[in-house]
DNA sequence: CCATTCTTTTGAGTTACTCAAAATAAACGC
DNA sequence: GCGTTTATTTTGAGTAACTCAAAAGAATGG
């Protein structure tokens, strides 16, 4: 049969196997996760799969636009399903948390800068950072 | 004598050696360097050094709060000595040459999310991805 | 079902750091 | 100035997170 994954493969270009399947699912269900964590929760399903083509299948995900790579100063690159929209991140400067962060003003004036000193401007990219509810907790 | 950098480096509770006053001097004639350009820079002064001591160096200027660190995605840790102001940056897609961008709008609306899923904000770092200036003309 | 082409596997290699112990150099008091 | 204390740097080893390439193995189209 074909699942909604497959045809989401197959309308990138990207043949549906096992591998990418399966590390879809796991983006499905962890949001904001790394090479090493996929590789744990494909493991569980494909125990013959490796760290290298779980990378590899993570690249060419990220290449079709399938799935998004964020990259926060400090911590190794994290990817996500949720693609559609241009949500923003906040990472705890304590523990690492991440959360999504809707942009409140679609265009902001901001992210057109006036000035990028030549530079035709294509994305803008924002990163908060701040206290996750259970540090600030931990803090008080 | 007793040199501005010297004094910059005691006031921020630091011995003013002859590397780190090197590497500033390297990041005041270098904006956005990583760590093997400054090192090759301070190589010419004080040919003694270390690529490790380098890192050392940037990593204690960097918590002194004398130089900020940037990590754009896909590129080694890069720094810079204007910390004065919170500028931004916008990052070349093509080649990864880097640029400066004040932000037109000081304390933009959409830089401090109402939903931020219970997280405190402490600062917002942006990020412009495009095309520069040499980029676009070999693109035509 | 077969051939072709795309993917994954396996194994090696790299970059950009980090960590720790020993050697060295600043800065302070005298 | 001179020695002592304590901060830094040097030297050497170690690591995380990938990247690259060749060979083996699956998906599709016909």
């Amino acid at each position: 049969m074909e699942t909604e994954l497959d045809s989401a493969l197959r309308g990138a270009g990207l043949r549906a196997t096992a591998g990418r399947v399966a590390v879809l699912e796991a983006l499905e269900s962890m949001a904001h996760t790394d090479a090493e964590r996929v590789f744990r929760a494909v493991s569980d399903v494909l125990p013959t799969t490796s760290i290298q083509s779980v990378h590899n299948i993570l690249a060419d995900l990220t290449t079709a636009g399938l799935i998004r790579r964020i990259e926060p100063a400090g911590s190794a690159a994290l990817y996500e399903r949720r693609i559609d929209d241009n949500h923003h991140h906040i990472v705890c400067t304590q523990c690492g948390a991440i959360g999504d962060v809707d942009c409140v003003v679609g265009e902001a004036p901001c992210l057109t800068p006036s000035s990028a000193g030549g530079f035709a401007v294509q994305t803008a990219e924002v990163t908060f950072w701040g206290l996750c509810p259970s540090c600030q907790n931990a803090a008080q």
